[in-house]
DNA sequence: GCGACAG
DNA sequence: ATCTTGTCGC
């Protein structure tokens, strides 16, 4: 497992992460459609903390596209670098993140985040800024629909309907499995929002989340286990 | 002003 | 996120 290093000039206070954001928002590529799904590599990243001694442990775990096999993963410890604040979630996760991605012993191909991109106050969610930052194809997915509106999809797997944010549309909610809540998806850096979704539903033929990030949920809470006397 | 609010 | 056992159902 390595170590956490905070990027140089990562943001103290709101004020400032909210100026980052509304910088590096300039940076964002969405007229990419993304690798096809169940091509190449797809990497589950997730974050789990221990507020006793403000430890974060990041985990990043490579798919291969089309069986879901593991091909490589890592782990990252670390010093938590910024109070969980909604809407600058990205601050707390992404230097453990960063420094788990940076561990792979290969490339990354799509990565899949645990919470938004495009689907944000200011349009720009984790997944959007760990895009930025590597230049990799990003998509976020998330449990709750967060400040935002939705139709409730159709009771089938596959059924979607917008995730809205006043007059526009977001992300989606996706049903990933028959008669269970849906998931909300949205467009990080390089992937169009239809792509992200057809990912979404290739990485949930068993389960309502994918398995990217099912993979790197348990990763990083073992982790975090071995890491904590 | 008050409440809600990804993880 | 995290605290947490058993239990209902396929």
């Amino acid at each position: 497992m390595t170590t956490v290093r905070i990027p140089a000039g990562w943001p103290a206070t709101e004020e400032r992460a909210r100026a980052v954001q509304d910088e590096l928002r300039e940076r964002v590529v969405l007229d990419e459609p993304g690798p096809p799904p169940g091509t190449g590599r797809v990497t589950g990243v997730d974050v789990a903390y221990d507020d006793e001694r403000d430890l974060v442990v990041a985990a990043a775990v490579v798919l291969d596209a089309a069986t879901l096999d593991v091909v490589a993963e890592a782990t990252a410890v670390g010093q938590v670098s910024f109070p969980y604040v909604p809407g600058l979630l990205a601050f707390r996760e992404i230097p453990a993140v960063l420094a788990a991605l940076d561990a792979l012993p290969c490339a990354p191909g799509l990565v899949v985040c645990d919470g938004y991109g495009l689907a944000h106050p200011r349009r720009f969610g984790l997944a959007s800024h760990l895009g930025v930052l590597t230049g990799l194809p990003t998509i976020g997915v998330a449990k709750n629909p967060f400040t935002f509106s939705y139709e409730e999809p159709g009771p089938r797997r596959g059924s979607a309907s917008a995730l809205v944010s006043g007059e526009d549309e977001v992300g989606r909610a996706l049903r990933t499995r028959d008669g269970v809540k849906p998931v909300f998806v949205s467009v990080g850096h390089r992937v169009s929002l239809d792509n992200a979704c057809a990912h979404t539903l290739a990485l949930t033929p068993k389960y309502r989340l994918p398995e990217s990030t099912r993979r790197a949920d348990s990763l990083c809470r073992r982790a975090l286990q071995e890491a904590t006397p």
